[in-house]
DNA sequence: ATACTGACCGACCGGACGGTCAGTCAGATT
DNA sequence: AATCTGACTGACCGTCCGGTCGGTCAGTAT
C-alpha cells in the first residue's frame, strides 16, 4: 500500500526507466551499432534478459527511445515563442529559445541528429514529418506573416529564411564541441552571444527598415 | 616490362586501391561500428587476409581512409576562390564554389562529419588543425580585410561571418535528402540557387552598401 | 637454379554479438 | 492455500566479429 504507485503514475517498473534512460543516452553518443544490449544492461543495472522481457528486440529498444525522443522535442517546440512583440523581437526570441533548448535537450538532440542525418529513409521520412516539420513551418509561417505585413524583404523565400535561421542554430549546436581546438578557439562565444550576433546579421539583411535591435556600440 | 609501372607511378596494388575504394565508401555510409572487415573485403573482391597484409588493423584502415581524405580536402581548398573581383562577388563565388566542392567530394565529406561530429577527440582536433581550422581562416581573412577596407559592416565579428557562411553551406549539404520528404519538398531549391539566395540575405546584412549583386527581382 | 619478396588466400581462434529459454520470486487475485 | 502475473535472472545458442597463421605463387635479383 505504501508504495504501490507504480503502474498507476509512470506505466514504467524502475528497471525499464533505467533501460530507457541508459539506452537513450549510450544511443546518442555511440549510435545504433555502437552499443550492445550488453553494455546497456550492465549501465542500467540490470541483465540483458531484462531488457529482452520489456523490449522485443535492440531494433524495437532503439525506436522507442526515437520516438519517446521525437515525441519530447515537439512537445517543447509549443512552449517555444509565439505571437507577442514586434516582428524581429519574436524572431530573436524564437532564435533564443531555440538555441537554449538545444542544448538543454542535448542528449536528444543529438540521437535526433545521428538518425535524421545518418539514419534510414523510413525513420528519416517520420522525423521530418513530425519534429522538423513542424518546427519549420512554425517559422515560416512567422516569416511570411512578416512578408506580408511588409516587414520582410518582398523578394526574399520565407523558407530559406526559416532554413537559415534553424540552420545556424542547429550547425553551432553541432560545432560547439569543436570550438575548444585551434584555431578555432579564439573565435568561440558562448550561445547567447553567438544568437544574438547571429540574428543581427541575419535580420538586417531581411528587414525593409533595419532596425538597430541592442543598442549597438 | 610491358606492365611493370606499378610501384613506380601509384605505389599501390589494384588491390590495396580497391580496399581503399571500397572501405571510403562503406565507412563514409554506416560508420566505423558499422563496417565489418568481411564486408569491405567481400565488396573490394578480395581476401580479408589481404586487407590484414596492407594494414595492420580496422583501426589502421580507418585511419588512413581519414588521413587520405583530409589531405584530398585540404588540396581541393587551395583551388576555391582567391583574389580576384569585388568583395561581394568573390564572397558569392567562394560560397559557390565551396557548396559545389562539397557535392563533389559528398563521401569524403561525409566521412569527416561524421568524425568531426562523433569521432574520437583525438581525430577531431587533428580534422579542425588541418582541415576544417584551413577552410575557416581563409574565409576569414576575406572578411577581414573587407572590414579594414570599410565594406564590411564595422561591429560585426569576422569570425562569425565565416561560420555563417561556412554553416550554411554544411548544414544545406548535410540536410539536402532530406529535402525530398514532406513538407520540406515544398521548399526545395538546387544548390547554385541556395547559393545565390543564401548569399543575397547574409550580405545585405553585412555590407555596409549592399550592392545588389545579381539584378534584383 | 636458388633465394627472396610482396601480394594474396583459406582455415582457424577466442571472444562478443543479438537473441532464447527455463526458471525464481514478490505481490496481487481467487 | 492455491493460482496467476509480471519483473527479473543465469546459462546457453548460433553467428559474426577482429585478428592470426601457415602456406601458395608470380616476379626479380643473384
Amino acid at each position: 500500500m505504501v508504495s504501490s504507485n507504480q503502474h498507476t503514475t509512470s506505466e514504467h517498473s524502475a528497471g525499464e526507466k533505467a533501460i530507457l534512460d541508459t539506452a537513450v543516452r549510450l544511443f546518442s553518443e555511440h549510435g545504433f551499432e555502437g552499443v550492445s544490449m550488453r553494455t546497456v544492461a550492465r549501465e542500467a543495472g540490470v541483465s540483458k534478459s531484462n531488457i529482452y522481457h520489456h523490449f522485443e528486440s535492440k531494433q524495437a529498444l532503439y525506436l522507442a527511445i526515437i520516438q519517446s525522443s521525437a515525441e519530447r522535442l515537439s512537445e517543447m517546440v509549443e512552449n517555444l515563442a509565439e505571437g507577442k512583440g514586434a516582428f524581429d523581437a519574436r524572431l530573436r526570441e524564437f532564435a533564443r529559445a531555440h538555441l537554449a533548448h538545444l542544448f538543454e535537450n542535448a542528449t536528444t538532440v543529438r540521437l535526433m541528429l545521428r538518425e535524421l542525418f545518418a539514419g534510414t529513409p523510413r525513420l528519416q521520412r517520420a522525423m521530418v514529418e513530425q519534429v522538423v516539420g513542424g518546427i519549420f513551418e512554425r517559422l515560416f509561417n512567422i516569416f511570411a506573416k512578416g512578408q506580408d505585413t511588409g516587414l520582410l524583404r518582398p523578394g526574399l523565400d520565407p523558407g530559406l529564411c526559416a532554413f537559415l535561421m534553424l540552420g545556424a542554430d542547429l550547425f553551432y549546436f553541432q560545432t560547439h564541441d569543436l570550438e575548444r581546438y585551434p584555431p578555432l578557439d579564439k573565435y568561440a562565444r558562448p550561445p547567447e552571444r553567438f544568437s544574438e550576433e547571429m540574428m543581427d546579421i541575419v535580420l538586417h539583411g531581411m528587414l525593409v527598415q533595419p532596425s538597430q535591435g541592442r543598442g549597438g556600440a
